[in-house]
DNA sequence: ACTAACATGTAAAGCGTTACATGATTTA
DNA sequence: TAAATCATGTAACGCTTTACATGTTAGT
């Protein structure tokens, strides 16, 4: 198995789920699921990721073009493909999160700042992790409905009560 | 003021803390004190950003040669830096936190691997956390003792709870 | 028919890491 | 004095985004 970026076997995973699917909706459905934990890849990433994967034999391509010119590819994991990302997803190293908080970044350089523009950023940032956290208890909500996203709710759970407790750390602080 | 990547800013406003600092101490203070919260770049990143800042006339550099062939070069934060990192850290948008969250990655595609394998992973998670739960709390401690680290102390004492957090969440997952 | 939004990519540029090179300092 | 480690970078490469180009569909 070969040596491949996190994100890479991301985009891998998700066409484990599916039959055939293109760059665009694989890119709308990252948005709506992985993006709570795992930051969403960019379209043009997501489209190269996707050739890298065929050229590793991970997966493969059709063209779909119905009646036009400017036709759509569609994209479809391999036995290969299966094999390769079964054993990453088993046999993987538990490596740390990487965290990029910016708002952690300017409290704790926060002489630079006074306390009320503190206050004001921390409110701002507490009220954007509390829409998230709704977003992500609607999404859990409906990954019920299918007993095949019964890994998805749970992440979306967990995902749900780590941005309570985020919004209730800033609160303390 | 120039629109630069949060990692620059980063760099910039640890150049505000000391009078002079050079490439390498600034990496082992990043690991110190950045990484809980914010990706601690490598050392040639740092290289280059300090490199950039000094383009940009955010910092300002002099090579400190005590009778060695290979000096090293300090860099100093100028007024016109203090003065970008200033209004950067008051009027920047609250963005929010980019999270590349590996495990709970391979939960979400805990269809490829057995329940006993993810709890196994979901255990190394939570061992891991525990230690840097830990760490980050002997250095809260250690930040007390400094009054003019008062900020990094409140960051400090986050992040510890933050990972409090994350492993009471791993185990409930 | 026109416009806005949707969809599908490519190209260029910048971010960031790993690998490498090399000098200085400690330690066995 | 040899080896190991610390310190200071550079070069090459790959990851990732932004900007661009262009075709398609839906609303007005």
């Amino acid at each position: 198995v070969v040596n491949l970026p996190p994100t890479s076997w991301a985009v891998l995973a998700m066409l484990s789920f599916e039959e055939e699917i293109s760059g665009y909706d694989l890119k709308k459905w990252a948005d709506w699921s992985l993006r709570y934990f795992y930051w969403s890849p960019s379209f043009s990433q997501i489209y190269s990721e996707l050739k890298k994967l065929e050229r590793h034999g991970y997966a493969t391509s059709r063209v779909d073009n119905d009646n036009t010119i400017r036709g759509r590819r569609l994209y479809k994991i391999t036995p290969a493909g299966r094999d390769a990302i079964t054993t990453w997803t088993n046999e993987a190293p538990v490596d740390p999160p990487v965290l990029k908080h910016h708002v952690m970044l300017r409290v704790m350089f926060g002489h630079l700042s006074s306390p009320a523009r503190l206050k004001e950023i921390l409110n701002d940032y507490i009220a954007e992790v509390d829409a998230l956290e709704r977003r992500a208890a609607i999404d859990s909500e409906a990954a019920k409905v299918e007993p095949g996203w019964a890994y998805s709710q749970i992440v979306l759970q967990w995902a749900e009560r780590y941005y309570a407790a985020e919004r209730d750390l800033a609160r303390a602080a």
